[in-house]
DNA sequence: ACCTAATTAAAACGTACGTTTGAAAAAATG
DNA sequence: CATTTTTTCAAACGTACGTTTTAATTAGGT
């Protein structure tokens, strides 16, 4: 195995990505991706098994980094030496998956986010086992720092936090869109006028 | 014309509504819903034409009875004495689509409106339609209570209400939803719980 | 009751789907 | 360099899609 193996792989989790995120996954077509991608249609089966699989491993690239980021950030906020501010956790949710987008030249991981919670529940379930952790490591925070609210509350605010999250991704670039572009000052601005935005109600 | 063929006709409709909802517009086939709609076939082409023409006849059916409700009430809140608040306006945004569970059994036209928002454009921008009279119509009250901000501003963080209310009715029922039934109390709760977690925000 | 139009029904249309096959090509191994 | 493994490719698999066709059936008007 070397290059043109890998390069097969990604260019065809690259192009399902995109093409997930703008149709979702029955709209999508594995003919359209092998088409886009410049490989042939046998090539998805012989590396991925089948359409399901190629879903998960589309989910599991694009989120691991972000994952990872958020938990380093959660276990930083919870290590520090007094209780964060709503808004400094409400942050840690928005940034990273926000800033992703300075990364690559696209949004498309956005929309795939996107798409992962309006899909068939088996195809939702690949999408939130990745995310679990993150889930529950800010709840976990939150309860410490708004006590005066149950468990239950806090999840639905912070999955209405996380719909809003995804509605501002969904959106991007759209005229009337909260976010413009994904240049660094507009992730920033972005990021900000969602904390203020939404930590308010976060506390009742 | 009788009861025959308008019973086919709304047969069809109520059907579709759920599918979509359930699968999406691509997800859901059209033997699908003739087969649990107890139907021929051929009654869809007939009756609608195609596949997209019933989806937009769902979209009418369940929508202009939300948007003439919400124009109405908009108008009043206009109409009174003094400017409204933030919370009468997004209870009159929110209620009306949340109340609309109580005259149905099932939850499937929420979720269907969750639906129109993520389908491809050519999709999206039949539900868009219908609606985007109530939109305006918000934005011009929301402009005159709110006189610091932008439209642009108010544009987003409305629609980051509706994301939010759309978010509630798609995850209706589950295990750890805010809303937990179509029972008027439970309806009641959720708006009053929606509104004050959206309000401060709005306020900016 | 008859005739006309509206509706239902069964079957087939052509197309496209996800997946599999088996042989050719390329890369890795010794 | 021969050989074994991995990867690509063209073609076909069976199935299901949206839509159309043609005939049977039903209901309404006179």
């Amino acid at each position: 195995m070397a290059s043109s193996s890998a390069d097969t792989k990604e260019q065809i989790i690259t192009v399902a990505e995109r093409l997930f995120a703008e149709r979702g996954f029955a709209g999508t077509t594995l003919r359209n991706v092998v088409s886009e991608a410049g490989v042939n249609l046998a090539a998805v089966s012989y590396h991925f098994g089948s359409k399901e699989e190629l879903f998960r491993a589309v989910v599991c690239r694009f989120a691991r980094p972000v994952i990872e980021q958020e938990l380093r950030l959660l276990s930083e906020l919870k290590a520090g030496p007094e209780l964060p501010s709503v808004e400094a956790i409400l942050t840690v949710v928005l940034k990273p998956s926000l800033e992703i987008l300075t990364q690559d030249t696209h949004l498309m991981q956005a929309q795939f986010m996107g798409r992962c919670r309006t899909e068939p529940k088996p195809i939702q379930r690949i999408a939130n086992e990745e995310f679990a952790a993150v889930t529950e490591a800010c709840l976990d925070l939150l309860q410490r720092v708004l006590p005066g609210q149950s468990r239950l509350q806090l999840h639905w605010k912070l999955d209405l936090v996380i719909a809003s999250l995804i509605r501002v991704l969904t959106e991007a670039g759209q005229p009337y869109a909260l976010l413009k572009s994904n240049r660094p000052e507009d992730i920033q601005a972005t990021t900000q006028q969602l904390v203020q935005f939404l930590s308010p109600g976060m506390r009742s």
